[in-house]
DNA sequence: CTGGTGACCGCTT
DNA sequence: AAAGCGGCCACCA
């Protein structure tokens, strides 16, 4: 059972609900490490299955979409998330509130910090 | 075969 | 506090 990173990232990407964005390094974290967030764009790169996998939920924690996204118009990322029901603010997607699993992530902190 | 890169993030000094 | 650098995976030349 020696799944690949990549197999991970999917994974992870495919989880992400409708109307919520990731970033990568938070799908990196989740996936496993925190410094596979270059791996999570390289994944997402080769996007083997772009309809199961939302790459265009995805974004940089910038709330912002790569431009080398590019897969049909930079716009076109930011309108389907839209047409999702994320707000986009100058090409800037509301983390606080349509990051997926953030509120959890803040608890998994918590953890960590606890542990530590 | 080796080197370098890429849709990035976090840690270190 | 700010700035710089390294790092993991896979693919290309």
């Amino acid at each position: 059972m020696k799944e690949s990173a990549f197999e991970r990232i999917y994974d992870i990407v495919k989880q992400i609900p409708a109307g919520k964005v990731a970033t990568y390094g938070q799908v990196a974290s989740l996936a496993g490490n925190k410094k596979w967030s270059r791996v999570v764009g390289y994944a997402l790169h080769v996007n083997p299955d772009p309809e199961n996998i939302p790459c265009y939920r995805v974004v940089n924690r910038f709330g912002e979409v790569s431009k080398a996204f590019a897969f049909g118009g930079e716009n076109r990322q930011i309108e389907l998330l839209k047409q999702e029901g994320v707000e986009f603010a100058d090409g800037r997607v509301d983390m606080k509130k349509y990051q997926w699993n953030r509120v959890n992530m803040e608890m998994l902190e918590q953890i960590v910090k606890s542990e530590k």
